[in-house]
DNA sequence: ATAGGGTTAG
């Protein structure tokens, strides 16, 4: 072997492309006693550093540790190399020990890469922090720098402190602008994208690909149709070459296919021929999903040869929401099956999608394999999606034990949001205001959203005053026009006091028509208190509104019946069955060792397995030697008594419960969820059979939680 | 030094 000089090693190095080549420069280095000498080593560094994988940044970390005055090239270079790894904080790390170090100033190629690695990190702090320095050592001035800063404050969604330094920077060239323009695309402003592409032009500067797919990401956030198209014929005008470049095309489709706007987006799709690349599928799968034809969108995600995470990830999203939750999570099942390891955009999908099906075990499985201990622990969104989990699993002990470990500055309005509906659905009205106080000590705002969470926290736990007091609150402090959604639930909360005239008084005093939420409300509260003149009102509302909702004919013909209007309950029944209006099915289910259980009322195909007959024989003999008579005003009048008890010990709640006692050991809490409201039989009766059995039973309706516990329950008999 | 697709709360 014959020796090397230091230029050839160098350009041995130049044509290295693997790790091992690296290693083999090294040995060549070593061979030839060039150990010492600061320039070949700090350019092996820098080989290993920048290949982009984790191994290569780990090997110059190696040869970095070795070395004992490391000089400011190795430095940035190590800066650099993490910038873009999977572990930004490190370049701190490197930062920091190089100011420590004597003599070892930053210079104006440190701050860029140390940027770029603080526009990564979970927090906004460390950037701040690198900018006083940048000030204080005066590299403000720098474009390069002014540009990386622009970059971190925008991903930060901070346009404000990126336009500060953009308008300060002597030099403003085409990446400004890119990156400015960009940033306004983040934070969904078009408008001022839009300015700021017309000063552009103004200052001579011409646009180039980035500039166009940054505007269009832009408008792509608005469901403007119109600006799209618009600002799809400048870029046919303005650049020819939008034929043939994929990355542009790839935006213009994702524009039509966000607004939308499918046709277009095919047509652009298909107009890309054999160039179609993941990102442009994602889209047209996204896009189909997003309006609700998840069966379009699954057929092109089918289609696909390659399928990476963030397709997986779109059509998970796609289904989760639609509705189509269980589609999500068996989705979700198969990609984790091929191996594939999902990143926190899939968790949040996913997290999701397990809330609104109560699937504790898999949310728990989510959060112990891929949440705790990693890097997305700190991320704001999973953890709204895991407190909104865990309340909606019944687990509101971990939800707010999840919220108060994170951070003050790191808390969201929406974070705050998903707590506070928490606790209103688990009918913990005083630790929802608590909460929303908290909120406000902070400085969040609440936004309508919150008020939505803290107004239904007030009215499912009987705090009339404070729900009143908010609702005045909310347009005269906060400037927050009352919505649907807070009528109905001061109607709710109203109801729930007994003023039902004033209920609907609010109702008919509305800027705007009732929805079927709000009858119901207002239906609901004239059950509990028997106003049938105002429930009547709300039914035939209701009927009108909802026409194929069994629910409401049934409710109304009960009521009636209720009051020995016999003749009149039987013209709703006649009604209901000449429109062919079906009974919406009542199911309930349970999750049993990480599957989910279903039961239709009176399902018999479960009751052969498992001993769930003789259980329900069981429950309903221990309910009548505990002096338990059967209320069965809510079921259809027109069948006789014995067999509406029948009836009504066949519930689906009934079903699942005992499912439950069957399949979980002493002491262990029952969790049950169910689609409609929970029924006023099977509510007595689980309290009682709380005590009998001494079990925590936790039934999740389609409104709130009913935890039920020694014989009493959570929502004190009002729901 | 800048870039395209997927993310939470009602």
């Amino acid at each position: 072997m014959p020796p090397f000089g230091i230029s050839p090693l160098l350009s041995l190095l130049e044509s290295c492309k693997t790790i091992k080549q690296g290693f083999q420069v090294h040995a060549q280095i070593i061979l030839n006693g060039f150990q010492h000498h600061d320039f070949p080593i700090s350019r092996l560094i820098s080989f290993f550093a920048l290949l982009g994988s984790e191994d290569g940044i780990n090997c110059s970390q190696i040869l970095f540790c070795q070395i004992e005055c490391p000089n400011q090239f190795m430095y940035n270079t190590m800066i650099r190399g993490f910038s873009h790894s999977k572990f930004p904080e490190k370049a701190l790390v490197f930062y920091s020990s190089m100011l420590r170090q004597v003599n070892r100033s930053p210079n104006n190629f440190t701050y860029p890469f140390l940027l770029n690695s603080c526009a990564r990190l979970s927090t906004l702090k460390p950037g701040i922090q690198v900018h006083s320095h940048v000030i204080k050592f005066g590299f403000e001035l720098d474009p390069f720098v002014g540009n990386a800063l622009m970059h971190f404050y925008s991903v930060f969604r901070r346009l404000n402190d990126a336009r500060i330094v953009f308008e300060g920077s002597p030099v403003r060239d085409l990446v400004s602008y890119n990156t400015m323009i960009n940033g306004y695309g983040l934070v969904a402003q078009p408008g001022p994208a839009l300015r700021l592409f017309r000063k552009m032009q103004d200052s001579g500067i011409l646009p180039d690909e980035f500039t166009f797919v940054a505007l269009l990401s832009a408008f792509s956030s608005l469901n403007d149709h119109r600006i799209g198209k618009e600002i799809h014929g400048f870029v046919y005008r303005n650049l020819y070459c939008v034929d043939s470049n994929v990355l542009l095309k790839t935006a213009i489709l994702h524009m039509y296919a966000k607004s939308g706007l499918m046709d277009l987006a095919e047509r652009v799709f298909s107009s890309m021929r054999s160039n179609k690349n993941t990102a442009a599928w994602s889209s047209m799968v996204s896009g189909y999903a997003r309006c609700g034809q998840t069966e379009a969108a699954r057929r092109m995600f089918d289609q696909m040869d390659q399928r990476d995470l963030i397709c997986w990830t779109a059509m998970i999203s796609g289904y989760s929401q639609s509705g189509q939750y269980s589609e999500a999570l068996e989705l979700f099942m198969q990609m984790e099956d091929l191996g594939i390891r999902p990143d926190e955009c899939t968790l949040a999908a996913v997290l999701s999608a397990c809330a609104r099906l109560g699937a504790l075990s898999l949310g728990q499985r989510l959060h112990s394999r891929y949440i705790e201990g990693e890097l997305c622990s700190q991320n704001i969104i999973i953890s709204t999606a895991l407190i909104d989990m865990y309340s909606k699993c019944g687990k509101i002990d971990s939800a707010l034990h999840m919220f108060h470990s994170i951070p003050k500055s790191l808390k969201t309005v929406s974070l705050f949001n998903s707590m506070i509906s928490g606790l209103a659905q688990h009918g913990l009205g005083e630790s929802a205001l608590a909460v929303f106080g908290e909120m406000e000590l902070i400085g969040l705002k609440p936004d309508g959203v919150t008020f939505v969470a803290v107004l239904s926290a007030c009215s499912h736990s009987g705090l009339i005053e404070e729900g009143k007091e908010l609702f005045r609150s909310m347009s005269d402090v906060y400037g927050i026009k009352p919505h649907k959604e807070h009528y109905g639930c001061m109607v709710d909360l109203l109801g729930r006091d007994g003023c039902l005239d004033e209920a609907y008084d609010l109702i008919r005093s509305m800027p705007f028509e009732a929805n079927s939420v709000i009858w119901r409300a207002l239906l609901g509260a004239c059950k509990v208190h028997g106003n049938i003149k105002i429930g009547e009102v709300a039914c035939q509302k209701l009927i009108k509104l909802e026409p194929d909702h069994g629910a409401h004919y049934i409710l109304l013909s009960n009521m009636l019946a209720n009051t020995n209007k016999w003749e009149q309950a039987g013209r709703v029944r006649k009604v209901m069955e000449d429109r062919g209006v079906q009974k919406p099915p009542g199911w309930s289910y349970i999750e049993f060792q990480g599957t989910i259980h279903r039961f239709l009322a009176s399902d018999k195909s479960h009751l052969q397995d498992k001993g769930i007959e003789s259980m329900l024989q069981d429950m309903a003999m221990r309910l009548k030697s505990a002096g338990y008579v059967p209320n069965t005003t809510q079921v259809v009048f027109d069948i006789d008594e014995e067999e509406k008890e029948t009836v009504v010990s066949y519930h689906s709640e009934k079903l699942a419960l005992a499912f439950g006692l069957v399949n979980s050991s002493t002491g262990e809490t029952i969790r049950i969820m169910k689609n409609l409201r929970v029924c006023g039989d099977c509510h007595s009766a689980f309290k009682l059979l709380s005590e009998i059995y001494s079990r925590e039973i936790i039934v999740r309706d389609a409104i709130r939680f009913h935890h039920f516990k020694n014989g009493s329950c959570s929502c004190k008999d009002f729901w």
